[in-house]
DNA sequence: GCAGAGTATTTGCCGAGCAG
DNA sequence: CTGCTCGGCAAATACTCTGC
């Protein structure tokens, strides 16, 4: 089993063009000796847009972009491009691989090919299957840095070596071939067939993606559980006490801690305050230390007074006490 | 059956961080 | 610059309840 690292870098992506500027490519044996290392620039046949025109945001690759009207066009590399993807001998992988199938994708439409088919892993996943982080993406120079691989960036080929280094560092951590790894963690590859891309998949992100709905779930049976409460608990608000005439809010976070937030709600009403949803018109906002966003905020630009939980505790429970 | 209030769910927006 | 996904909100919509 061979391997093709592959990354592919464009002059312009759009919802449906993308228009391949270059396919750099690093194939390796299952040792990760290189075989072949090349970039196969390509003649985009549009201009390059990747940034304002100051150029102070986007992205300026590493290639002198004049040089681009010279080269081959896509519809002449693309019977190497594709020996090299669809060879039965070797696995595909790249970093964020979805990327890059989906630009082959446009390419392959915008010039009538046909479909490209073959399977392809994502070092991306791997990675992120081994630290067990899904709720957001890894840049591949900050995996790259995590296992102290050095590349040069968005240079096709550099990017294609960096990512089969960052293959090689997982496989030697854990002593394992490739397609071991892939094995390990229960990945099943993506695929392209008939102009439709399939992810990655994974156990681990499977039962990711269930736990998070779970949790979701379980938030909102809380959050229900504590609106019924104070539906119920505040026809015995007190007339008087030290919070008569204000309104609470309490944090969502805290709202769905009812062993926390039920005793609290109930020292508010007895101390005759009012239980408002909106942190926007409270007087008073109640959180767990540590909580930021923009509810906080919207609290604080109103005024309201804002308390930590242990800090409403104490209020309200000395109070208490008095009367 | 209706109006109004209050609750539940859906929708849409925003900022991050990623890709080119 | 565009486009994608995610998480977290708020606004909008849909639904339910209540009193008549």
């Amino acid at each position: 089993m061979k391997y093709l690292f592959f990354d592919i870098e464009c002059a312009s992506v759009f919802k449906n063009t993308a228009k391949i500027c270059a396919f750099g490519y690093c194939l390796t044996d299952e040792d990760f000796h290189i075989l072949e290392k090349e970039d196969i620039l390509v003649n985009p046949q549009g201009g390059f847009h990747l940034t304002d025109r100051k150029g102070s945001q986007g992205l300026v690759l590493p290639y002198e972009y004049k040089d681009f009207k010279k080269y081959p066009t896509f519809p002449e590399v693309e019977p190497r491009i594709r020996a090299l993807l669809e060879d039965p001998a070797t696995l595909a992988a790249g970093h964020a691989t979805m990327n890059d199938v989906k630009y082959l994708n446009l390419e392959a439409k915008r010039f009538s090919l046909s479909s490209f088919r073959f399977d392809f892993a994502d070092t991306q996943f791997v990675y992120m299957n081994r630290i067990g982080v899904f709720n957001r993406q890894f840049g591949l120079g900050s995996i790259a840095e995590d296992l102290g691989v050095e590349f040069t960036p968005h240079r096709a080929a550099d990017d294609a070596y960096a990512t089969m280094k960052i293959a090689e560092a997982m496989c030697r951590e854990e002593g394992l071939t490739f397609n071991r790894l892939l094995e390990k963690y229960e990945i099943r590859t993506g695929r392209i067939e008939n102009y439709e891309v399939r992810q990655n998949e994974s156990r681990a992100h499977a039962a990711y993606v269930e736990e998070a709905q779970k949790k979701k779930e379980e938030r909102e049976r809380a959050r229900v559980e504590f609106h019924n409460y104070i539906d119920r608990e505040k026809r015995r608000r007190r007339k008087e006490g030290i919070l008569k005439n204000k309104t609470v809010c309490f944090s969502h976070p805290l709202e769905e801690t009812l062993s926390a937030s039920k005793p609290l709600a109930a020292a508010l009403f007895a101390e005759g305050g009012f239980y408002g949803f909106r942190a926007e018109e409270c007087d008073y906002y109640v959180y767990f230390e540590g909580e930021s966003g923009p509810r906080i905020k919207s609290a604080a630009a109103r005024g309201a007074r804002l308390l930590t939980e242990a800090e409403f505790a104490q209020l309200t429970g000395r109070e208490s006490l008095r009367g």
